[in-house]
DNA sequence: ATTAATTTTTAGATTCGCCTAAATTTAAAT
DNA sequence: ATTTAAATTTAGGCGAATCTAAAAATTAAT
């Protein structure tokens, strides 16, 4: 079966909100894709026409197994591209978001999986998500804020929670990027803000707002 | 100004045609675009008030000049990316027509020209056609058909005017391929079949058919 | 010059994805 | 338990891109 943009749109938005809700409301959905809620109405009856989802009036929405299986084939090729656009391209990771949004709706699987190759199987995204394989496979790594790292343990950037340039900016300027060997060496309780070494550098002190952006997994 | 899918491959097919053709015709496009005429004549009507063409009812169409911009930078970008494909993907390149031809809709220049830079800037495409550049200057190479070259005149194969698998099977059979240096020893008026010297390799014989698809220039 | 055949356009509908405004249902507040 | 507010769906409509059937214009043939 094949879909259209639209459909693998609103498919991949209810697998991303169906993890931090059991029900994904016809508002959120419709949020999240800057649409409106009846727009969302008349894709949900199209959808639960095409068995991808399960849909009461009024309920909510939540994604059949074959629903789940279109939307790890859309992340799939979304996570795919902007590794391309980053190791390849040479495009930052906070400018492919949108070209990716386009490219995921290209309808051939011999290219993903022959991309897929071509980048080396990769196995996370440059924003440190993970990419699904070629049978829908997910592998999720255990990874906490950095907010909620004990002190003194050590851990590496493993995902970032934003994809704003200002993030990218900033996290430059700290000397800081995926893979960063860090831990904590104190937190202040005025502000929250943390003072962290990396490797075996200096200590570099950064906000609670920015360290809850970022993901660690201890190392 | 930005075009839907369907827009560029109006001008696209209109930008080919007008090539052999004074004036491209309703039941032209609509036998290149797989379409019915009434559909061409709703489209020629749109893109003539966006100004892309010239369109008088019943007359036939051309492009503008800025209709032919637009129409560059689709091949432009249809080439790039078949380029890709075969290049960097391994595609052959009786594959990438179909892929392509959904790639050269993804709406972001500066993917174009990083993927451009990526490639190395080639000049033809896997089918030996010319690529624009960034501005939409294109390079046409002095070639003739296969057929219509001189007895012992060296040349190169540089284009192919057809993307089937078929032909792509017969080629390798016959040890050809886009850049082969021959030369043609004899014709047979029988059957205008010629004997071809490879290199300086053993004659081999092909048919009218396959020599009236190939491109070769003199060298 | 008529007539016939072909090409092209117009008329009217359809599907998709979206919208606004109004009605309905559900949840929250008094 | 009513009333009020919020969320959701229904009703009706719109633009893009397509179609079929019918009308009109052009071209070719007698
Ligand atoms: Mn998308
Ligand atoms: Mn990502
Ligand atoms: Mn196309
Ligand atoms: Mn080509």
């Amino acid at each position: 079966m094949q879909y259209s943009a639209a459909e693998e749109n609103y498919i991949k938005a209810i697998y991303r909100l169906q993890d931090h809700a059991a029900m994904v409301t016809t508002n959120a959905l419709a949020d999240a894709l800057q649409t409106k809620p009846p727009s969302v109405t008349d894709m949900l009856k199209k959808l639960k026409a095409k068995k991808l989802l399960n849909y009461e009036p009024y309920k909510g929405v939540k994604l059949s197994a074959e629903g789940k299986k279109v939307a790890l084939a859309v992340v799939r090729k979304h996570r795919l591209w902007e590794s391309f656009l980053v190791s390849k391209l040479q495009f930052g990771w906070d400018e492919v978001h949108e070209v990716a949004e386009e490219l995921e709706h290209i309808t051939s699987k011999k290219l993903i999986d022959k991309l897929d190759a071509f980048l080396g199987f990769p196995r996370f995204d440059p924003h440190g998500d993970p990419i699904p394989d070629s049978q829908g496979r997910i592998t999720i790594q255990p990874q906490v804020r950095l907010t909620e790292l004990p002190l003194h343990q050590s851990a590496e950037i493993s995902a970032v929670g934003s994809q704003s340039p200002a993030l990218l900016e900033l996290l430059k300027a700290k000397g800081l990027q995926l893979g960063t060997r860090l831990d904590v060496r104190k937190i202040f309780s005025f502000d929250r803000s943390l003072d962290i070494r990396i490797k075996q550098q200096a200590s570099v002190n950064i906000s609670f707002e920015l360290a809850s952006v970022l993901f660690v997994k201890t190392c």
